[in-house]
DNA sequence: ATTCTAGTTGACGTTAACGTAAACGTTAAC
DNA sequence: GTTAACGTTTACGTTAACGTCAACTAGAAT
């Protein structure tokens, strides 16, 4: 079974980040590694919240907003009631990541068109 | 001609954001609009850049950023060499915004799969 | 025994992106 | 003439997301 351990340091380094913000990152809540004595040690599934709290940020969410989108994922196994709120939250959480890739192509598409009309301007000037 | 002009209030209502700011990106250089008397007098043109730099925000870049992709534009009537170098800043954008895309395709689909599982227990409960 | 190497907990500093309040100048309406 | 609506500048306040010490502690190595 995968049951590898992580210190700070491992992580650190593997995401490139500082391990001030992991401990910052605990402090919010959003991760709660074991503790061995004093030290913490980080299990794979607190690793693979990291990666989702970074690809969160990524895309530009808020540390608050990932925290939510997280606790989704907690909360799946809860009342009824409470699995249809986390259901709906779910969803309104695709419909802006959505928009926001929406937001992209555009931006994309924008800047590809403009990277063109640059290059057009280069040819024009080896045929002078 | 399209020389339509925009106060301040206007743009605010439309893009629903405040006067502060927007003057706040005037602060920054993001915009500059024209002076009637005291008063900012916003154009077409000032419109358009607003827009794009809400959009910017939109997908998680800062405001420094988003000034750096809208400088791309104004400096694309340079010496050659200036275009040059502002075609290789357009095309890193366009790789920084397409993995962004890939980041926020994945949440999507991870998002989506949760969803699949939450409906299924959903189903479940009905039968039983 | 001491030095080195992780790790720990405060606590204050910093930057970005505005909010908010104060104090003031036009113009239009009543 | 004054009140209201809309604008201005100046300046301090605020929140998020860490950075940067400082002052330990605990274990390993020399």
């Amino acid at each position: 079974m995968e049951d590898k351990k992580y210190t700070i340091a491992n992580l650190a380094e593997e995401f490139q980040i500082t391990a001030r913000t992991l401990r910052f990152y605990e402090d919010k809540g959003l991760l709660k590694p074991e503790r061995i004595g004093q030290n913490r040690c980080y299990s794979e599934a607190d690793r693979v919240r990291l990666s989702w709290i970074l690809r969160g940020k990524r895309v530009g969410f808020s540390l608050a907003e990932v925290g939510e989108m997280i606790s989704l994922y907690d909360v799946g196994d809860g009342r009824k009631t409470q699995r249809v709120v986390t259901l709906e939250k779910c969803q309104e959480r695709i419909k802006v990541l959505k928009s926001q890739r929406d937001d992209i192509d555009l931006t994309i598409r924008e800047l590809e068109e403009f990277c063109i009309q640059l290059e057009a301007l280069e040819a024009e000037e080896k045929v002078s």
